[in-house]
Parts: structure tokens; C-alpha cells; sequence
DNA sequence: ATGGCAGAAGCATTCTGA
């Protein structure tokens, strides 16, 4: 099963580049983040004709998350639920769409869009870490629920100083500080493997290249779009790539897509309406 | 240090992103 994730940076100016790319790499689920466009807006025929059903979360101009399954997404819910932290007030989160979740093949599929926070002394930055620390609270929950998780998206943080093309620049920084390390590493705990780095050890892997000063052409980029698998998944992985080629597109995301292909094949998606018979792992 | 680039809103220019 292949899951792919991609921050498009628009649905409706991307929106060739995505269903070309899906004819080429036949995703089962893809995941979207800054979609920007409010749920009616949302052109969801294009990918209706390619078999896939569609769900969205989003808002006018900003942010907004979107799953796109071949298997028809249950149990979807929009935004942070199912926990009440009395520091964390989940109210505040609900006017930024960056979080939809659903159960697809038997996985509880996570798609969000962290926020960016701007620079460390922004406000935006303590959005961003109290966003984190809310999010793992919500992981917390679905641990204690027993689900099995793949939680994608974009991240706005670079896991280590191999993820970015000049650490020496931009440790400490936005996206690269301990502060947002700290934080992320507080939702993965044990529970979550970064599956890229189970397949690549080294840096010089992008996820993405800013707009400005020639990065793509240059190679200079980050790794911030991340996937993580529960590591009672580890043993169905096959294989963790970042497509970097819709990046050399005309008129291209600023992100490319991240996808991980999971041995489950020979999954029926009857066999998970009973809990009692999942996967063997 | 600043600006470079791109998208949305909306029609000139500002806001936001990373």
C-alpha cells in the first residue's frame, strides 16, 4: 500500500501537476496539505474520475488538509479531538484547518500541516510549539486507543542538522531549533519511526526548496515533510523515498511529495471491520 | 541586513509562507 504525502501549496493552481503525478506513481492514499481553498471550492471530480474519494478541511487563502484514498476514508474528524488538556485549549487550533484524520485499511491516517512559526520570536512560534504539544496529547489518545498510526504532513521542522543543506547557517533557527526538535520528539516518543531514515542515513535529501534565490537549481533544501509509522509497522516497510521531480515543474509546489510503500497487500478491508483480526505484525 | 519568489484576495497592494 502506497501513502503518499505532499504539501501542494495550492489545490487549484496544483491541480494538474497532482493528477498527472498520481497517474505516474498510483498512490492508495495521498495526503495534502495547504490545499488553501474552502471545502465547497475543493475539486474533488478530477480525483472521483481516477477512483478515489476525497475528504477536506480547509479555509479561504490558508492552510487547509485534505485525504484522497481508493478505499473510502472511516471515522474521519477534523481538527484536534478526543482529549482535554487544561493547557491545552484545542478551541484556540479550531480557526487554522491543519489537521484530518480517518481509519483507512485499518490504519488511523494523520494528516497535518504544523504551523510554520515565523521565527522564534514571533508570537507564530508559540502557536507553533503549543500546536505541537497539543498534537502529541492527541497522539497520547490514539495510543491509548491501541491504533495503529501513520502521521504525515508537513512538519516545519528539520529532525536533525542532516536535513538541512547548511546547518551551519540555519541551526537554532526557525524550523531547526531545539525548541521545535524538543517538541516533535515529544510526539513521536518511542512510539513513532521516521520511516525515511530507516532506508537513508545520510543528508543531502530535500523535502523542500525555497521559492527564492535559485534553491531548487542549487539544492538547497530541507527535509520538514516527514512520515511517521508505529513501530509495530516497521516490519511491513518497503521502502521510503522523496519524490523530488514535480519540484523541477513549471510552476511547481515549493514541496515535493514523500511516500512510503507498506507490505500489506494482501490486506481485505472486511478482515479490519473485526479488530480482533488485524495484521499480523 | 535586505530581498528574492509564489499564492490568494481582488484590482494595488498586502498578508502569509519557510
Amino acid at each position: 500500500m502506497l501513502i503518499a504525502t505532499w504539501n501542494v501549496n495550492s489545490i487549484r493552481t496544483r491541480l494538474s501537476q497532482i493528477i498527472d503525478w498520481m497517474n505516474q506513481v498510483n498512490p492508495d492514499i495521498l495526503c495534502l496539505q495547504e490545499t488553501k481553498v474552502i471545502d465547497e471550492c475543493f475539486p474533488v471530480e478530477p480525483f472521483e474520475k481516477l477512483g478515489y474519494s476525497v475528504e477536506v478541511y480547509g479555509q479561504k487563502s490558508y492552510n487547509g488538509v485534505a485525504i484522497i484514498s481508493k478505499i473510502k476514508a472511516k471515522n474521519v474528524k477534523k481538527g484536534f479531538y478526543g482529549f482535554n488538556n487544561s493547557n491545552q485549549n484545542i478551541e484556540i487550533f479550531k480557526d487554522q484547518k491543519r489537521l484530518i484524520s480517518a481509519e483507512i485499511n485499518g490504519i488511523k491516517i494523520i494528516n497535518v500541516y504544523v504551523p510554520n512559526g515565523s521565527s522564534l520570536e514571533s508570537n507564530k512560534f508559540g502557536y507553533k510549539i503549543d500546536w505541537l504539544n497539543s498534537l502529541a496529547s492527541f497522539l497520547d489518545e490514539q495510543e491509548k486507543n491501541g491504533e495503529i498510526i501513520c502521521l504525515m504532513g508537513d512538519f516545519n521542522v528539520a529532525p536533525s542538522n542532516l536535513d538541512i543543506h547548511d546547518p551551519k547557517k540555519y541551526e537554532g533557527g526557525i524550523m531547526a531549533s531545539e525548541m521545535e526538535r524538543n517538541a516533535l520528539n515529544n510526539v513521536l516518543q518511542k512510539r513513532l519511526i521516521d520511516a525515511f531514515r530507516i532506508f537513508e542515513k545520510n543528508t543531502g535529501h530535500w523535502s523542500w526548496w525555497d521559492y527564492r534565490n535559485n534553491a531548487y537549481v542549487l539544492n538547497k533544501g530541507w527535509r520538514i515533510d516527514h512520515i511517521y509509522i508505529s513501530k509495530e509497522l516497521s516490519s511491513k516497510l518497503k521502502s521510503c523515498v522523496i519524490d523530488s521531480s514535480p519540484r523541477g515543474n513549471l510552476q511547481p509546489s515549493d514541496h515535493a511529495p514523500v511516500m512510503v510503500d507498506l507490505n500489506l497487500n494482501d490486506i481485505n478491508e472486511d478482515i479490519f471491520e473485526d479488530e480482533e483480526n488485524f495484521f499480523d505484525i
